[in-house]
RNA sequence: GGAGAGAUGGCAGAGUGAUCGAUUGCAGCGGUCUUGAAAACCGCCGUACUGCAAGGUACCGGGGGUUUGAAUCCCUCUCUCUCCGCCA
């Protein structure tokens, strides 16, 4: 979430800012400044009240030890009515925090200055993209059909044992997961992130640290036995290590990157948009996370970017980078960038990855910050990317790659794979 | 799952009703000394809200209660540890 500070010092700027994110936030922020004064003065008043309570206790306890009983008692007739108001003050005051952080975790956060207008996925706009159209033979099919005329996913099999969304990998299938989450893995560790395993089950304070819930509640499977939240992402877990904690300055940049399965109901979806590998419950994805210092935020984002960029052309995809719109980017995101690989046999672009840089709006919540030379203590900026998730490039080197012979491995792959060739 | 013990500052660990935001040790930071380092010595060393500042307020796992006054007493929740059981 903003911070208050922030909010207080410069209103005109975030409500203009806000619209570009086709936020209309006017009256909200209007309140919250209304509330922080209401929220001020209570504290002023209840401080106050406390500190004389304070005094009068001290002085009680004194007179006691003295001995004058008389005296002691005359005082303590005085706190029954301070601590009434004490009581009141705090009630009010604890009612009027609530309903300020309500508003306030409404509030998304500003965009960058270099974020397009726009409202929808088409007004994204293009940064740069490369990498070789395939030209497919005359047979060639979608992944779902490669999938089961080579026996890589079953998706019936899935539906028997959990349901849509669960596919089983088979065979070379299921080899093929496990080479790119390697090369992922192996990927990150050349670039200097620190390898991690997290839960894949995370509790509802760190669903809150990353902003998935309230909100987004309905996205995460939850056990309600023991109220805990499967990971739609190894983002939350990842970003949760840094909940509650001040860094060095001389730690930062923090570069943590780790595999996971990832859950997602993905409720309201339909159509051609959930065929085959294009959205499921269950899928794997290698995660990046950085925890940077303001001022390097931007070029953090900058190295992410290009580092994705590397593995897509290592997988030999037709890639393109797109900036995304105010309209389509994340609540919590200040820059997002998406790639996308096209998937030939589709004739569409897949999202494979989304970089973002969040600024200090998740470390706000988390309370993830560093303390400077200075001795004084500042939100760091987090930012986070897949790289990558498995499914779409799995679509996509299917279609891309098949021949009448088979389906080619990239030679970058193969290491990992041991196959060159799916028959 | 059963029984017991516990939760205090970065860590270790005192504190069982008032002068305790908290003794002490370690770690860290600054300094003296030294060619440099170590040792020794001196000082600093939690977070947040509020205030120009001085200061005030809150926080000893979370929440509630008793009391003029709670780290300390009571209730409750959560978590951790030990033993037993089960088990990859």
């Amino acid at each position: 979430m903003l911070t208050l500070k922030y909010i207080t010092d410069h209103t005109e700027e975030v409500i203009a800012r806000l619209g570009k994110k086709n936020f209309n936030g006017k009256d909200i922020i209007a309140q919250v400044l209304d509330l922080d004064a209401q929220r001020k003065s209570t504290q002023v008043k209840v401080d106050t009240a406390s500190a004389e309570l304070n005094n009068i206790s001290k002085e009680v306890g004194i007179l006691f030890k003295q001995g004058k009983t008389d005296q002691a008692d005359q005082a303590k007739a005085k706190t029954a009515e301070l601590k009434e108001t004490i009581k009141n003050l705090g009630d009010q005051l604890s009612e009027t925090e609530n309903s300020l952080n309500n508003l306030l975790v409404q509030i998304p956060n500003l965009p960058h200055e270099s974020v397009p207008a726009g409202k929808h996925a088409e007004d994204n706009v293009l940064e740069r993209e490369g990498g070789e159209m395939p030209t497919l033979h005359s047979e060639a099919v979608p992944h779902w059909d490669l999938a089961k005329k080579y026996d890589l996913i079953d998706f019936e099999l899935g539906v028997k044992i959990s349901g849509a969304g669960f596919p089983v990998y088979k065979g070379k299938g299921a080899r093929l997961q496990r080479a790119l989450i390697n090369f992922f893995l192996d990927n990150a560790l050349a670039a200097g992130y620190l390898e991690i395993q997290p839960p894949y089950v995370v509790n509802a304070t760190s669903g809150y640290g990353t902003g998935n819930l309230p909100d987004k509640e309905g996205q995460m499977y939850h056990c309600q036995l023991d109220d805990l939240y499967l990971i739609p992402t190894a983002e939350v877990p990842v970003t949760n290590i840094y909940r509650d904690v001040i860094l060095n300055e001389n730690e930062l940049p923090i570069k943590n990157t780790a595999y996971s399965a990832c859950f997602r109901r993905e409720a309201g979806s339909y159509g051609k948009d959930v065929r085959g590998l294009n959205r499921l419950h269950q899928f794997d994805k290698v995660e990046i996370v950085q925890i940077q210092h303001p001022d390097k935020s931007y070029d953090t984002l900058t190295e992410m970017v290009n580092y994705v960029q590397t593995l897509i052309e290592k997988l030999e995809l037709p890639w393109r980078i797109l900036r995304l719109c105010g309209g389509d980017m994340s609540f919590t995101s200040a820059l997002t960038f998406d790639f996308e690989v096209y998937s030939a046999a589709q004739e569409r672009w897949l999202e494979v990855s989304s970089v973002s840089n969040f600024e200090s709006f998740q470390a706000n919540r988390l309370k993830c910050r560093f303390k400077g030379a200075d001795k004084k203590t500042t939100l760091c900026h987090t930012l986070n990317g897949s790289a990558m998730a498995l499914p779409r490039i799995v679509a996509a080197l299917l279609e891309n790659n098949q021949t009448p012979e088979g389906i080619r491995i990239p030679k970058a792959l193969v290491p990992y794979t041991g196959f060159e060739m799916i028959k």
